[in-house]
DNA sequence: AATATATATGGGAACGCTCCCAGAATTGTT
DNA sequence: AACAATTCTGGGAGCGTTCCCATATATATT
């Protein structure tokens, strides 16, 4: 790549630097003949002004279109009202699962809501190492972390006990730190209702396809998925749970041709991309979603609805996910909460066409 | 919604506050026995400085992990290292879209990598107005602006003339300004790729799904579409061109039912989104893609490559859209260019089994 | 009317850096 | 050896807030 002044065509005039200078405080304490102090009382809401004077440093606030500096404010105060988001693992192929983007969508719109900023760190392959967490993510100026993650690994669990500000998980913490803040949603029952959707349609031999082994989500679906087969007194056939559908299209194809060979008749996937994945590979086989073979997957992303066929799945309210992570956080920022806060958000079965077989 | 404590199922025990004060310059200073000076000059990797002094610093650094504090950084030297990145319109099904996402996934990395912060604001219909600009979206804590949208409303419109920061442009900047940095990709060009691509296929009535009317990526790509089929001799037909795809699913599908009774044997959808509509509201009316009717698309998403059948499309490259945007404006907040930059970017035909019909 | 109490106001110090400038130490030049 | 140029160093002022404290003013209580 060339250096950038080439990668551009054409240059258009127009300045932008030497703007005016922005008005501080003191000037408009000045213009509303008070003090410093007063003004920022006004802007804090807090008690101490007069009727008078309060709406007086409003209206020139208003008029002037003064806005506090947030740095000065924010090394005065310690606290800068912006909160951050961290994915501490390599982010290539996130961003084409539509779960972290409305996850993000959540957080940044309750935490705009509530006065809070949200800035964004990701890490990539090659920058993955502790100086990213150390020198770009520098905690000063951000009050508190949401760690959205479903893996951790050394490198960022060292880095993380470190960390001396309020931090929230969006689903379950590390094992290593069983006393953490976490939001997550209820994975065991969503396994539950997914297996359980199942067998009321008539399915016999259910397959499953995890996410990733040990890892908690995936772990707990298939806890629930285990418990409905065996509330119906279905033998557990180990054969039929295939551990590494990695959560992606491909791991989800993958996988379903290995339960394609064991004679399935329904399939309960960890996630709704590795239930497009599946229904793929049993298309590709010549049979038939749902005719021959029944799928729910486990999200209730977008897509699902929009698929061929429609695919069922259990919904998780990952918006409200996100919108209370941010406020849990906001919750502990604003109220000096001494303790780690939890919260388990429910699940819901979609039905559609993908498991419409025998239902009526 | 009650109060916050009553949602909390179980409260674990854990302090987070009361945490040792951070080190600040002066203590580095001190500990290596040089001035406050030096050890800025050492952090912000000025000249000046005795090669062993620089290492001794160096080392006191490491061994106290010592961060500068950002907020006295940025309040000193009226620059944060944080862009803003700012969509200023309701974003409630923007994130089912999987463009945004990763194109914010570009400009975060390209900024971490340069050392910027990125931070996120979005608007929804209950705080889209003034005041969200105003007094959310403060000036002082960002260096630059990133702008993220396809359509601008009034209100935005009159923010942004008061916005004194350089600001840069995903896609075409609104037309009431003309001379301002911006980065898009070459939306004619991919316009015109898709509907020769269509006629080499051997397609003769092609018909043509915009998103919106009066939005340039849009008109651009109907420009190409149009430019292809004057090149080959084919009147334009105004009824195949249906204007309001909305860049959504069903908004394709709608478009798509339109298109079906005027006879078209090949379609080129504005979006991917909306040429999986279309795919469906063909396969609900009995025919079949591509032997019946060719689609291809406009993105190059995920999601296209595993839809069913895959879908052709004009691939943009989103990642580099996003990192191209973040460079550009480091490169004018670190430069102080006095004009505004512009890059466009080339798009590839991407060509699947949705237009397979008869290529050999 | 005198005093206690609550409310209101302003100024100083601090937050932790950057930037400028004065002066000291080092190196180069004649 | 004397001086100029360059490199290096530290201290002061300033960035625009918040917070604390001293003091002034209004209101309530006897």
């Amino acid at each position: 790549m060339g250096t950038l002044p080439e990668l551009f065509p054409e240059i258009l005039s127009k300045g932008r630097r030497n703007v005016p200078k922005d008005l501080s405080l003191e000037d408009i304490a000045r213009l509303s003949g008070v003090s410093r102090s007063t003004v920022s009382r006004v802007i804090n809401d807090q008690p101490y002004v007069s009727q008078k004077n309060r709406e007086k440093v409003l209206r020139i606030i208003r008029e002037h279109n003064f806005q506090p500096n947030l740095a000065a404010r924010a090394l005065a105060s310690q606290r800068s009202r912006v909160i951050g988001v961290l994915i501490p693992h390599d982010v290539s192929d996130l961003f084409a699962d539509p779960f972290f983007p409305i996850l993000l969508k959540g957080i940044t719109l309750a935490s705009n809501e509530l006065g809070y900023g949200v800035t964004l760190w990701l890490s990539t392959v090659r920058n993955h190492h502790r100086s990213f967490y150390d020198s770009v993510f520098n905690e000063s100026l951000i009050d508190g972390l949401i760690i959205a993650s479903a893996t951790f690994d050394e490198t960022f669990l060292k880095w993380l006990s470190n960390f001396r500000k309020p931090s929230v998980f969006v689903g379950a913490a590390p094992s290593s730190m069983p006393n953490v803040s976490f939001v997550d949603v209820d994975n065991r029952n969503g396994g539950f209702m997914a297996t359980r959707h199942l067998l009321d349609i008539g399915c016999h031999r259910i397959g499953m396809i995890e996410g990733r082994q040990k890892q908690s989500s995936s772990d707990q679906r298939r806890e629930g998925y285990i418990e409905a087969l065996e509330k119906a007194d279905i033998p557990i056939d180990p054969e039929l749970i295939i551990p590494h559908g990695n959560y992606t299209e491909s791991g989800g194809y993958e996988a379903m041709k290995r339960l394609l060979v064991r004679d399935v008749d329904g399939v309960f996937a960890a996630s709704d991309i590795m239930a497009l994945g599946a229904m793929r590979a049993i298309r590709e086989a010549g049979l038939r979603v749902p005719q021959d073979i029944a799928v729910i997957g486990f999200d209730g992303v977008p897509y699902g609805a929009i698929s061929n066929p429609p695919l069922s799945t259990i919904s998780q309210p990952i918006d409200l996910l996100g919108e209370e992570t941010a406020r849990t956080l906001v919750y502990v920022l604003d109220n000096d909460v001494p303790h780690a806060l939890y919260k388990i958000l429910p699940v819901a079965l979609v039905v559609r066409e993908s498991t419409s077989r025998m239902v009526d």
